[in-house]
DNA sequence: TGTTGATATATCGTGACACGATATAAATCA
DNA sequence: TGATTTATATCGTGTCACGATATATCAACA
């Protein structure tokens, strides 16, 4: 079993300061982004979820949960607001009733390339300094 | 000035997706983390910031709110639920008296020492993945 | 020096969102 | 078939950030 060591030194908390600082940036421009779009940011995050599933299942409220770490009932809410916004279509499962399938609007699809081509610039733009920060705190000092 | 494909793959909104993913496992584990100690994630997002800042400046409401990415008058509350819970102590500052300086109490140190050791690990543990993932994405395909 | 504008922080009302508790319908199993 | 599990939904609650606004202090300058 791998010990933490008791001791932090002052670099530690702020490469870990400074990691969560590059992290917050990125959420912010993500989230200044959707906002201009006029989409709160759990809903972007909901519509790419759907849009870049991969899966063999259908994509469906409790997948979704999985892929957003959120509880089902908190997905469910999610998916209630994304329908009222015309973002996404939710039908039963014939296979399975309880199920409901989910699938994006041509809106949503359109808004979300948008979205995801300028998200791809900047997390271009953002990798290397991230990948510094990380590899720094690879190291055990 | 750099242009956006039009078009954006299958794989390209997989690999945003995947990203995505990988960060909110990080920002779950910590959130659950800092939620078995009983504080709330921002709030020990700033007393990270806080203890983790090397500026000239002392550490301020301003300070912090530029490190948190949220706007001062959020911060102000924010910083005044952490003094109720006994974390911080705010004193107005003799050089200008505008401004609140900012302290971790000893209780706010143990708490963030134990934090920062289990998150540390989680980081070094996260980190190839998220540097892989980063590496692809910055591949133009 | 007194006035004016800028800066730093605080307060209050509002909205998004996740959760716990609970409910319902459909599937599965004994 | 009855019991249990699974999938989703609803309702009330708490956290947190924001916009609008307020107050105190500082800075610039006529």
């Amino acid at each position: 079993m791998k010990l933490a060591r008791e001791t932090l030194s002052d670099a530690d908390y702020e490469a870990l300061a400074n990691l969560r600082y590059t992290l917050r940036r990125f959420m912010d421009f993500s989230t200044s982004a959707a906002q201009e779009e006029g989409l709160p940011s759990q809903q972007h995050q909901a519509l790419l979820a759907i849009r870049g599933y991969r899966g063999e299942e259908p994509m469906t409220i409790g997948v979704l949960a999985e892929k957003l770490l959120i509880a089902p009932h908190s997905t469910s809410e999610l998916v209630h607001r994304l329908v009222l916004a015309g973002y996404v279509t939710r039908r039963s499962d014939p296979a399975d009733k309880r199920r409901q399938t989910l699938e994006l609007t041509d809106r949503a699809d359109d808004l979300l390339r948008r979205l995801s081509a300028i998200h791809l610039t900047e997390v271009r733009d953002m990798a290397p300094r991230l990948i510094e920060l990380l590899s720094d705190l690879q190291k055990d000092r």
